[in-house]
DNA sequence: CGCGTCCTTGAGAGTTGTCAACTCCAGTGG
DNA sequence: CCACTGGAGTTGACAACTCTCAAGGACGCG
């Protein structure tokens, strides 16, 4: 089961046999415990300490930080074999929520870093991947900084694409509401922007959590960087 | 030197001594070349292959993004002690330019790899290094989402405030062209934000390049989050 | 079938962007 | 010494994109 969801998580696939990684990523089970939660269930709150990291096993999670008047902003969407809840704070300046049913993986941070004192292997893994993450975020402020609506709509609809491995039929397992908090945008916004998309012909919405790729070079024009 | 920019540099403050760290650090700077660059120099250029990491000795970096149709994003400002070009991707997707003169060093990522693979106690530092990048991402994605023109501003002036150690004068080296491109506003939004600023009372502009802090509270209240 | 939640669509408002003129200042050369 | 020049910054008027507010539709669930 593990093998098979790290498989799946790589944005940049590496063999896990050929990096030597397997024993330690065993190693990394043996100190992690499986949870699960119900749709918009809290997984950490915002100023819990940061003692444990997370893995998704299966869903989605969101992870949202809030402004005291309410406004809200999604910092990342977490997916099947994604870690989260890795930044270097001692308290949550966050809290992850479950975006539907989830299945996840928590482990103690000092386990973690023990772990990592002992196997260069692992501990190369856990920076790559504080790397790769470093590399999203600059993207991401990329978009919310200078992309206008539809760029990001499009954005995102490639993006999940390419993170879930679909070429036409895409799932969006959030609501309206979470995609326009990730995008720094409004559900109306959001709404329209879709709808505008779906008239152009680039996209079809057979059901509200599921995007067709019709068009896929004009999305592609339209996020602006593909 | 060396120890001195490093013990400069933390947001996190960790005594250098206490983790065993310093001849790590001696290590890392063996393997390190010492670049001078004038102001607005390239550093390294989009589309690069990323085989080096580099660290700023003295002045001041920005890594930047660009549009084919020019607009631009600054994924970030480097000051006397960080990292920048650490991103885990192959070749580069962002430009560095030298803000003003600067001085930094360049480490081959390679070596340091190797470094870290035999040294635990550098792994680790590179990475909480990792870690603390990606805190400061988020906040950032949050300031772009989600805050208006005022509290990007504030937050912003603050940030710069932190982040060199100044009470009142903060010295802003870059052009009000660069932290327009670094919140996501235009020049003249920013510029027409700092001077309502000053007319409130909460900043003075002794300088073109210098911020005076007269009223810290209200500029932490604008800001949204302090 | 009714209710609630989520989504869509419309009309109008507001913040921020665009375009343009003006100021300020440093550097240069008459 | 002063005029000229160019770049950076400021300020104003207007436009536009996105937000706000509001109503109406779709869908699931009791």
């Amino acid at each position: 089961m593990f093998v098979a969801t790290a498989a799946s998580a790589p944005s940049r696939p590496t063999s896990i046999a050929a990096t030597g990684l397997l024993d330690e990523l065993v190693a990394l089970e043996r100190i992690g415990t499986r949870h699960t939660f119900q749709r918009n269930a809290e997984i950490f709150a915002d100023g819990d300490a940061a003692t444990d990291w997370f893995r998704v096993v299966a869903g989605t999670v969101r992870t949202c930080r809030l402004l005291p008047d309410g406004r809200r902003h999604i910092a990342g969407f977490h997916y099947a074999g994604d870690f989260f809840g890795i930044e270097g704070l001692p308290s949550r300046v966050s809290s992850a929520e479950a975006v539907g049913d989830v299945v996840v993986m928590r482990y103690p941070r000092k386990a973690i870093e023990r772990l990592a004192e002992t196997n260069p292997a692992l501990a190369r893994r856990l920076r790559e991947m504080a790397f790769e993450g470093l590399a999203d975020a600059q993207e991401r402020m990329f978009l919310l900084g200078r992309k206008t609506a539809p760029e990001r709509v499009a954005s995102f609809i490639l993006e999940v694409a390419q993170r879930c491995n679909r070429q036409r039929k895409v799932e969006l397992p959030m609501s309206r509401y979470d995609i326009a908090d990730y995008l720094g945008l409004t559900i109306e916004t959001v709404s329209r922007t879709l709808s505008a998309m779906k008239k152009a012909g680039a996209i079809a919405l057979p059901t509200i959590h599921l995007v067709e790729l019709i068009d896929r070079g004009s999305l592609e024009l339209a996020a602006g960087t593909a």
